[in-house]
DNA sequence: ATGTAATGCTACGATTCGTAGCATATGAGA
DNA sequence: TCTCATATGCTACGAATCGTAGCATTACAT
């Protein structure tokens, strides 16, 4: 009970493209994140970058940190957890919360393979096994 | 090289509303549609849902049969695959293709459960073994 | 006290979506 | 054939979102 906003809008291009910074670089500033989009063939300006990182951490994708002055930004949320909660949204708005019919549907169009499916499975387990390390759930 | 459009749009709330009818429908008209709308407390006028119609044929949801002067809207394509082809653009979008990293995140945040995904993946082999009938793959 | 660097606020054009009016065509009946 | 009811085609408009950016403001360092 207290971040609310949990509506999971979607972002847009540039949006998108920030985040992807912001995961792969960890903590970034407005300077940074307007230097590498200019590598990546996007030059803007810096009122233009920092208008979509206020408008990223209004929406919750992102937090910053104030450190002598300058903001430090950094991703709320990982990146698998956003992508999920999308998917989870996609989901439920088609498939009336079916997971089971969206993994049909990934598997007949050959956009996910039958076997890759099953070591997924597997591979997450393991994962999950490791992390978790013992029994004991533990519901943070 | 027909349909060309494959940039997958994503739908408005009401758009939604009108495939998930037809989807359950199997095939209705801008009438029929009207109703249902109504019935579920989103009284519309006759234009709104037609254009409604078309914007979705017009992306590529719908296609339409005429019928003695009447259109006979249909789903392009089954829930199932859109869901999927929505997912595999969150996929790509967020986790540059890898659909581990999402259902892991799926599992993290207790959106799917661990169990779940075991048995999902077992039905849905089941479900393609029986599809399929025999060995043969056969790429159609 | 001043200037420089970083942030806060506001705006504007394009696009999308919900919503709907008005024009047009076409088959049925007088 | 002429007219009417009905179904479709076209256009529009306001709200929201997004990319883009200018201008105002604030706060250390010197």
């Amino acid at each position: 009970m207290s971040e609310a906003n949990d509506e999971a809008k979607d972002l847009g291009d540039l949006e998108r493209a920030v985040m992807q910074l912001i995961w792969e670089g960890g903590e970034m500033t407005a300077e940074t994140v307007r230097e590498s989009l200019e590598n990546q063939g996007r030059p803007l300006k810096e009122s233009t970058v920092r208008t979509v990182l206020r408008r990223l951490e209004e929406k919750g994708f992102l937090t910053h940190e104030t450190e002598a002055r300058t903001f430090i930004y950094r991703a709320a949320e990982a990146r698998g957890k956003v992508a999920a909660k999308a998917v989870k949204r996609i989901v439920d708005w088609f498939c009336n919360g079916s997971m089971e019919e969206v993994l049909v549907g990934l598997v007949d169009s050959k956009m996910l393979d039958q076997k890759q499916l099953q070591d997924l499975a597997k591979k997450i387990e393991a994962a999950r096994a490791g992390k978790c390390g013992a029994k004991t759930g533990g519901k943070k």
